[in-house]
DNA sequence: TTGTACATGTAATTCGTTACATGATTAT
DNA sequence: ATAATCATGTAACGAATTACATGTACAA
């Protein structure tokens, strides 16, 4: 009994607008990239696997002179199966796989001048990422969130949004008590 | 050129003890769990892996009467391979991948009246987590982190048991804010 | 004309889960 | 006795990445 949460995921991009496999491989690197993503070699595979379920049909267009563009449409039968998904709650897992949290686990075998450096990288990534994540949302969402409200169509980006804004935000302000502490212990 | 973070983990939970399979699919199951985990039978296919790199050897162990238990010790290559890994940095993941907010990202095609309880739902298993993570910090590290400091073997697991927090309570945060913003806006 | 983006696929491999399979030890 | 836990493994499958492979369109 897999999830099969790409399956789902695509049915969710194409339920606004048909796509090519190459467009639904473009979203994957917007917003949506912080919580899901997939390479082109995989989302060509499931689409596969969605035709063959009757959950998508496909149509060609060209661009150009000869460019086959495959595009993707849900069926009636795809829209019921996103919903369903969409409605079924489900467990959170227990493991949310991160790697630098892992290391941290095992710092004590970690030399000791070799550990501020390493905070210090992760804090200016996150940093860093947490600021590309703050200016998309001044562009999009700034002032008008009080004023008038949003489209129903930016509801969802602006939650996912504020989402990954507020997790890069834990994430530093874990990073600079860890430091503080680590240095206060030595 | 794969991560092997698997690997890693491993070696790491060896530094401290040598370990059967078994002993390490507990440790699976505890605190690490919150960042990395792994079924017995991938860690019984990465030992044999581990072994032929020669980063662990192998010994014997009765249990009872005849129970054999393999228990596995790190070389001196693992002890090198693994501060090796430890020290040094890596980039940032672009994806953390979370279904819930995945799903958030297609609200709009969620039904109305279904919106909310999915939220509440999502806010209820991240409140039971979170209290028993702050649990287990009152009973391991309440009153000692200020008195007396931590052991040296305490450090990493006091970081990443304030970092599971962390991240639960940004969670919490968010959905609260978040289910706030839905009201509100309705 | 040349490089970048558009566009689609397969193959090989690795990582991870679920299912299958077996047996010993220990506590009730 | 018997159930729970200890203990180890393989097989099958699914999910995901990397590498291989090819060709078109468009702008500088």
């Amino acid at each position: 009994m897999a999830k099969r949460v790409l399956k789902h995921a695509i049915l969710g991009l194409l339920r606004k607008q048909d796509m090519s496999g190459y467009d639904i491989t473009a979203e994957f690197t917007k917003e949506i990239s912080q919580f899901w993503s997939a390479k082109h070699s995989q989302i060509y595979t499931e689409l596969k696997k969605l035709l063959d379920e009757k959950l998508i049909e496909q149509y060609i267009e060209i661009s150009g002179v000869k460019l086959e563009r495959k595009m993707y449409k849900l069926t009636e039968e795809g829209k019921k199966e996103l919903a369903q998904w969409l409605m079924h709650p489900e467990q959170i897992p227990e493991t949310e796989k991160d790697t630098f949290a892992l290391k941290v686990y095992f710092i004590q075998y970690i030399p000791e001048e070799k550990i501020l450096p390493l905070f210090q990288d992760q804090l200016d990534q996150r940093e860093q990422k947490l600021s590309e994540l703050k200016s998309r949302y001044q562009l999009i969402f700034a002032q008008r969130e009080e004023k008038m409200g949003l489209a129903a169509d930016e509801l969802g980006h602006y939650l996912v949004l504020t989402k990954a804004i507020s997790r890069e935000e834990s994430y530093v302000d874990w990073l600079k008590k860890s430091i503080r502490f680590i240095r206060q212990k030595r």
